[in-house]
DNA sequence: TAAAAGATCCCCT
DNA sequence: GGGGATCTTTTAT
C-alpha cells in the first residue's frame, strides 16, 4: 500500500541488533512508535506495551526457568517471542536483553497503518476499525500471527520491526501491567498518550 | 495421572 | 461493566 511504502522508502531502516541488547524496561517506552510489518503488506504502529525482565520478576513466562513453551524467550535477542494464551489466543512478544536472560516485551495494541483489508478478514469479530489491533490476542490475529511464528528473526522477517524515522512520544505514559495477579504493583506498561487504539487508557491491572 | 492457573476476548445486560 | 468460554502448559500427587 502506498502508507507503508511511502514509510519504507523514507526510511526503511529495520532496528539493528543492538537496539535489542538492553532491559526490558528500556526497551518497552522506546518500542513505541516503531513498525511491526509483515511480508504480505500488513504493518502497525506500536503505542502499547509492557515490560517482563528475567527470572526475578515473577509475572513473567521466565519466572520458574526455561520451558519447551518459553524456549525462545530465553534465546537471542531480537526475536519474536509467540506463545498461546488461554487457549485460544496468541501473544507477541519481543525477545531483549541477553541470549540466556529470559527477558522479553510484550506488545498490547497496534494502530494499524497498512494492509488494513487483510485485517478486517483476519479479524472478523471487529465491530470497527478500532478493535483490529487493541490488545494483544487482537493485533496478532489482525497480522496473521501464530505459533509458526514463534522464534522469527525480526531483523529477518517473515515478521519484522522497522525505525521508521519515527522516535518515541516525548512523554511515554506508564502504568501497572493488566491481567496479571503477580506483582501488580510495577508499573512496567508503557503507552501513547491520547492514542485511541490503546487497549485501556487508565491502566490499573484486574485480579482474577 | 490429575488438577489448576493463565501476559484474553467476546457477548450479554 | 461483568461473567463465561476454552484448552495448553505446568506443577503436584
Amino acid at each position: 500500500m502506498a502508507a507503508i511504502g511511502n514509510a519504507l522508502a523514507r526510511d526503511a531502516s529495520v532496528l539493528p541488533l543492538d537496539f535489542y541488547q538492553r532491559p526490558a524496561t528500556e526497551l518497552a517506552p522506546a518500542l513505541l512508535n516503531k513498525l511491526l510489518v509483515t511480508t504480505d503488506g500488513r504493518a502497525g504502529r506500536i503505542v502499547e506495551v509492557e515490560a517482563y525482565t528475567d527470572s526475578g520478576d515473577p509475572a513473567s513466562h521466565s519466572h520458574r526457568g526455561p520451558t519447551l513453551r518459553n524456549a525462545t524467550m530465553f534465546g537471542p535477542p531480537g526475536h519474536l517471542y509467540v506463545y498461546l494464551s488461554y487457549g485460544i489466543h496468541w501473544c507477541a512478544n519481543v525477545v531483549c536483553g541477553q541470549e540466556g536472560q529470559g527477558t522479553a516485551v510484550l506488545i498490547r495494541a497496534l494502530e494499524p497503518v497498512a494492509g488494513l483489508e487483510r485485517m478486517r478478514e483476519a479479524r472478523g469479530k471487529a465491530r470497527s476499525d478500532l478493535d483490529l489491533c487493541r490488545g494483544p490476542a487482537r493485533l496478532a490475529q489482525a497480522l496473521g500471527i501464530s505459533g509458526e511464528d514463534d522464534g522469527t528473526d525480526l531483523l529477518r522477517g517473515p515478521i519484522r520491526l522497522l525505525g521508521d524515522g519515527c522516535p518515541p512520544p516525548p512523554h511515554p505514559v506508564s502504568s501497572p501491567r493488566i491481567g496479571i495477579t503477580r506483582a501488580t504493583e510495577l508499573p512496567w506498561r508503557w503507552y501513547v498518550p491520547g492514542n485511541p487504539h490503546v487497549s485501556r487508557l487508565s491502566g490499573t491491572s484486574r485480579p482474577r
